[in-house]
DNA sequence: GAAAAACATTTTATGTTTAAAATATTCACA
DNA sequence: TGTGAATATTTTAAACATAAAATGTTTTTC
């Protein structure tokens, strides 16, 4: 960064519009970049296991808490609509790789589990997946991803307070 | 939400298991950030403007090129198939916000350009696209933001070694 | 010069995603 | 209680995305 004097001449011109375009460019590469990773791991998931990056989601929120979560929690954590959890729902609970019990005291709720099928399979595709997101990320240094991880903390952190 | 000490205890048993799981756990917070800024202005967009995000990255891309791209060309910088790109095209088309006029010497090949209206309108939203991104990625640091853009960058070369 | 290959785009079929409306259940509280 | 608000989920409609087939055009090649 050697701009503190190159920039003093456009800076009265205005000093915001710089910051503004430095951010635009920032988004469009975090967003290239996002879904090319995101794209490589999609293919991927499709060619070897025949699944889609939504119900591998799904599953790895179930793998993670194996007394099981409600509908509503899948789509909390997911981060995506209620609608969209219930159509991944019935897809895989037609392939036998989870399970929706009636919760006791709440005839509203469901308890969505990995059946044993579905802890089976998932253990497979989550090592693989493992190390495909390590050939995409795991050759930054130490330094590299200790920066991302910071930077991205601070990110998540100002656009929540931004959310209406 | 996020323990790096929890996992102190574990780091004797794998180094390299340990490396994997940072990756997956940067990746994880890469796709939620991202996602989180997309949508953030996904519903601005709809709100303000009511277009979508694949509708406005169309405009974007001939913003930049006033004299004009193809179908194939579109489909190539927004990175998505070609049935896609011709989908939102009829669409902009229709609202009289693009125009598609036949090359001289292809009668294959369309030329797409921005309308005077769709010029006009573009201007606006890319105004008002421009400051919401500023309202999420603008409060970095110049530090922060540098190391952002070389990060991004080394991960976008290593995906990009990697593709079949 | 005609058949074949390559190109540019659209159409079709299928699937994902969302917001919003609909359904059913539980809770709060006057 | 019983009425309304809140909760949990499903259904519906529209936009978006892809792959693959279809259409029409240009170039290659023999």
């Amino acid at each position: 960064m050697d701009s503190a004097s190159d920039q003093a001449g456009l800076d009265h011109e205005s000093r915001l519009e710089h910051g503004d375009h430095q951010a635009v460019r920032l988004w469009l590469r975090l967003l290239t970049c996002t879904n090319l990773v995101e794209r490589h791991l999609r293919n991927r998931l499709r060619k070897e296991f025949d699944i889609t990056l939504p119900r591998f989601d799904f599953m790895a929120q179930l793998a993670r808490e194996p007394k099981g979560l409600t509908m509503g929690d899948l789509s909390q954590r997911m981060m995506v609509s209620g609608g969209n959890v219930s159509g991944i729902a019935v897809q895989l609970e037609g392939e036998g790789l989870i399970s929706r019990d009636p919760v006791p005291g709440n005839r509203r709720a469901f308890c969505v589990t990995l059946t044993r099928a579905g802890q089976k399979r998932f253990a497979e595709m989550a090592e693989a997946h493992e190390a495909w997101v390590t050939e995409c990320l795991g050759n930054l240094s130490g330094t590299e991803t200790e920066q991302m991880m910071s930077v991205l903390k601070h990110i998540k952190h100002d656009v929540s307070r931004i959310e209406p």
